[in-house]
RNA sequence: GGUUUCGUGGCCGAGUGGUUAGGCAGCGGUCUGCAAAACCGUCCACAGCGGUUCGACUCCGCUCGAAACCUCCA
């Protein structure tokens, strides 16, 4: 009963049970990228947002169907003197192919949401393979009525849609507010109504990005490659719709029209928002230079930026927000993060010591090492545990699991399953760190099935679930590792000699080298930056 | 102007009608050859004004302020 997954509806604007449509398969779709220009913190938060979302949903054994989608037909510009495409505009400025500006972004978003650990979706679409699908759909929204052609170009009917449905059911939009709200845009004036979008655009003659279609030479409009490709994959009505607050109006609203008047129906069943980040307090804009891009944030080669954040920083700063609230990046708050995030992975390095001097009766170990960013993913990726119907129970705890210990990984459950509650797993883990600390420094007792349980509850909800992982290099591990050892127990002579001369001097020097000996009562310990 | 989401301590950020969020920073201790790390304790709060209530930070109203969308963008 409690592990049972709730999450916020936009539609309803209330938190509801997950009940998929076909367990155990979920699906979901997200608006992913429009490739030209490159990945910057918009893009990380919903792929992270996401990510956490598909990583649960995989977690409690659902077989997921992740696509994300890649725009590289691109919109239409702001200045609409032109009414140009984005990608068309910046291949025309740098004398490129369209399609090698897209291919170009594409790339490096792939990298750039690599290095945040964010696993690829099962499928990523792009909208200028599914030209056919989009004007097919076009066909079955005229051949329903609630579409006109206007010179070459098709509109969406939203006065005549209105009429049967509720335009606005998403946004909250009122269709007479729309109306007498909506400028009224040079070269618009083929639209009955200002609230009227395009489904296909007729392309002027120095339009380079083009398609051939029943109804001239031209592109999709903006909204319809979302509703033909979420559609194609997963189906005419699936569960989970995902993006930024910022497409709440009008993409979002209009596919739901494109939808219901394509297919008879709606086709999603939970709309998920992830909220928008500000920087010091502002709106990220361009205009404003508080524009950080990702590269910038891993290099810290912006001036807004005391110093590089990695991209675990990046990620465990915005999983430590719950993904509906605004949040704020500032150097502080990102400072606090990064030391916050060391803190709870030298306590997961100190668990493994302690399980190593403290072995506990064996009990398999699964997942020792966190895994690494999985290569490529399969339309059905394996769950890791057994599936149960339509609510998977959590994988079934080991041994020892009682008291404290148990009632922590029983809080991780409570925290995700209400609504992606990230923080509250954060906060929870944290309360494992101290747990950790204190009884390596004798200060509390662990059983060695309570150890266990501990490392279970780490490598399920902050590897597994949240995402994160170790960013010190594995390569040489073993060998520095006996490297330190041998060093470590040189100083440990000289100290028992009282040779504070040597002893100094190889703390010292291994500071200079980024590594910091720490000594404690039962000997010494090192850790790297 | 409209729609939506918010306004929590020095900073970032959860949550709840009456009971400790958490992280970072600060302060006091423990430990230490010195330090670092770690641990323990501790200070600082719920934008403002009304209302509902035995009781509100939590519900309602208004005011002020912020962000997103309404126009390209996550």
């Amino acid at each position: 009963m409690e592990n049972q997954l709730n999450l916020y509806n936009t539609l309803s604007r209330k938190k509801e049970l997950f009940e998929p449509i076909n367990p155990p398969f979920a699906g979901m779709y997200v608006c992913g990228p429009t490739v030209y220009g490159d990945p910057h913190l918009g893009h990380a938060r919903p792929a992270i947002t996401f990510d956490l979302v598909f990583r649960y949903l995989l977690h409690l054994g659902y077989k997921v169907r992740y696509v994300r989608n890649i725009t590289d037909v691109g919109h239409l510009v702001a200045d609409l003197d032109e009414g140009d495409d984005k990608i068309a505009v910046k291949a025309r400025l740098e004398q490129l192919e369209p399609m090698e500006i897209a291919q170009y972004y594409a790339d490096r978003y792939f990298i750039f949401m690599d290095s945040l650990n964010v696993k690829r979706p099962s499928i990523e679409p792009r909208a200028s393979g599914h030209m056919i699908e989009q004007i097919r759909m076009v066909g079955q929204i005229l051949d329903a009525g609630y579409a006109y052609v206007e010179n070459g170009s098709v509109y969406f009917d939203v006065e005549k849609y209105s009429k049967t449905f509720e335009y606005g059911k998403l946004s909250g939009r009122v269709l007479d507010d729309l109306m007498t709200n909506t400028r009224a845009l040079e070269g618009q004036d083929e639209k009955h109504h200002p609230a009227d979008f395009a489904l296909w655009k007729k392309a002027q003659p120095e339009h380079i990005m083009r398609w051939p279609s029943p109804w001239s030479e031209g592109f999709p409009g903006w909204h319809l490659e979302c509703s033909a490709m979420s559609t194609k994959y997963l189906g005419n009505y699936f569960d989970i719709h995902g993006g930024g607050m910022d497409l709440l109006f009008p993409h979002h609203e209009s596919e739901i029209a494109q939808c219901q008047a394509a297919i008879g129906h709606e086709s999603v069943k939970y709309w998920m928002h992830n909220n928008m980040v500000t920087i010091q307090g502002q709106k990220m804009g361009k205009s404003l230079g508080n524009f950080i891009n990702l590269e910038e944030f891993f290099t810290g080669s912006h001036r807004l930026l005391d110093q590089a954040y990695s991209p675990m920083t990046i990620r465990f700063f915005i999983l430590q927000a719950h993904y509906r609230s605004t949040l704020d990046f500032s150097n502080e708050a990102l400072q606090a993060a990064e030391k916050g995030l060391k803190k709870m992975l030298a306590a997961y390095e100190t668990l493994g010591r302690m399980i190593a001097v403290n072995p506990s009766p064996p009990t398999p170990l699964k997942d020792i090492n966190p895994s690494p960013p999985t290569p490529l993913q399969g339309t059905n990726p394996s769950p890791p545990t057994p599936l149960q119907g339509t609510n998977p129970s959590p994988p079934t705890p080991l041994p020892g699991g009682e008291g404290r210990v148990a009632l922590l990984r029983q809080e991780c459950y409570s925290a995700m399953n209400d609504d992606f509650n990230s923080p509250m797993v954060i906060a929870s883990l944290f309360e494992g760190v101290r747990i950790i600390n204190s009884a390596a420094d004798k200060k509390e007792t662990l059983s060695p099935d309570e150890l266990v349980v501990l490392k279970e509850i780490f490598d399920t909800f902050l590897f597994d679930i949240l995402g994160l992982k170790d960013e010190k290099g594995n390569d040489q591990r073993e060998t520095v590792d006996g490297l330190m050892q041998l060093i470590l127990a040189i100083r440990q002579k000289s100290r028992e000699t009282k040779d504070w001369g040597t002893s100094d001097q190889i703390r010292d020097t291994l500071q200079k080298l980024h590594i910091t000996v720490k000594d404690g009562k039962e000997g010494s310990t090192w850790e790297t930056l």
